[in-house]
DNA sequence: CGAATGCTTCGACTAAGATCGAAGTATGAA
DNA sequence: TTCATACTTCGATCTTAGTCGAAGCATTCG
């Protein structure tokens, strides 16, 4: 009867309160297992287990099965997108959980946006890569060129693996606090990896904060100059 | 107690089967009365009336006044932009309230996403666009170059008056059909209403599909060469 | 093999909210 | 003024679904 896509049942699924605090969570890119993520929604495992298995159904979660453990995360790139666009509106209409306390600004900063660097920092780094003419548009959003790939490369990120998989390489993501776009996608991924694998930043035990070093500071600063 | 935004209470007003018909049916662009929106969503009057005083006091929609109708309307272009992404979810994952019928095809050749045009026409106009240096991408998302503003005022629009409106002029829209992107904000909202003008295109009653006359077809083909 | 941990399923309770009939308000037309 | 249209508010009903206690699987550990 009616045309287009069904954006009630997606919009049920992230309308409970429970279910919209643990997707949330899993925005901070880490795998949850359902106690710890009843415990972020404060509901009981039961309760959990069954929003769990909802939102596995409507295609917003995968589980992976480890032991007798069972992490839960977002099955895709998508679901984030989504995910922050929401926040987008909602935090641009005053619409926050939280009183603002000394959290607040840390997250502004640099925070994980599922799986790539969110926030001022994240803003920062893709206006920098464009203005250096690493990264244009095309006619699919955006693409690396090949100063841009050189670039990368030359950062020690494996250009030719991102390249294999069918997950776009570069995306834009509006950014809820800073209202503008920054860089997501397998890219915007291994950007993060890196980051912390060289030491430069570290994540927030349960928060989406991330958290620079002074060196990290300091070398990206120099990375993407302003 | 939690961090970031809460997009519990966007996703209810989204969740509800009613409201999302209604959602729906305004991503059309058109302003419509209570009335014409209680006949999309299939409900009486007064479940329409204290639906849409919900979404308007979450902040999705706007009313006018005028006599003894009321129109409602989608409050920003940031709605449509939400509404657009998970539509593009739901529809990846097969989650159609139609089956698919004639109608379906017309929608994914070119259509209404609010107040721009979306679908095959909307993605092939904005890769023109970017292909002939017109648009590119700085740090806040597109921008028209100084060539782009020359053929934007060649064609007739007031580039002036889009320069003055704190609305950004240029903005991408993830496409639900083409899963890439078009153009939006008001330099998209500004062509489809020359489009439309121009007598090139028209809106199809009750339904999001633009159908393009003849010379229409010409004139964008020239426009906008692939 | 128990015992303990992690999680799911079942069943019953409860509360939130979607729905509509009926009545009330505002605007416009005759 | 009177009637009609467009819409809102109120009140009652009824369904849906979120919740948790209790019990049942599965896995690991000693």
């Amino acid at each position: 009867m009616k045309e287009g896509p069904d954006i009630a049942l997606i919009g049920s699924l992230i309308g409970d309160p429970a279910r919209a605090n643990m997707l949330t969570a899993l925005m901070g890119g880490r795998a949850l297992t359902p106690t710890e993520l009843a415990a972020h929604a404060g509901i009981t495992l039961q309760t959990a287990s069954s929003h769990l298995a909802k939102l596995e159904a409507g295609g917003l979660l995968t589980q992976r099965k480890q032991g007798r453990h069972r992490y839960y995360a977002l099955s895709e790139d998508e679901v984030g997108l989504m995910l922050e666009s929401i926040m987008g509106f909602a935090a641009s209409h005053g619409l926050t959980r939280h009183q603002p306390g000394p959290k607040d600004p840390a997250l502004r900063k640099a925070r994980v946006c599922y799986n790539h660097l969110a926030g001022d920092y994240g803003v920062r780094m893709l206006d920098s890569l464009v203005a250096a003419r690493q990264i244009v548009l095309t006619g699919e959003d955006l693409a690396l060129t090949d100063a841009g790939r050189a670039r990368v490369e030359a950062l020690g990120i494996d250009y030719a693996a991102l390249k294999k998989s069918r997950r776009p390489i570069c995306r834009t993501c509006l950014d809820w606090s800073e209202r503008r776009s920054h860089l997501a996608g397998s890219l915007g991924e291994a950007f993060l990896t890196l980051f912390i694998d060289k030491g430069w930043a570290n994540r927030e035990q349960n928060s989406r904060a991330i958290r620079f070093t002074d060196t990290g500071e300091k070398a990206f600063s120099e990375l993407f100059p302003q």
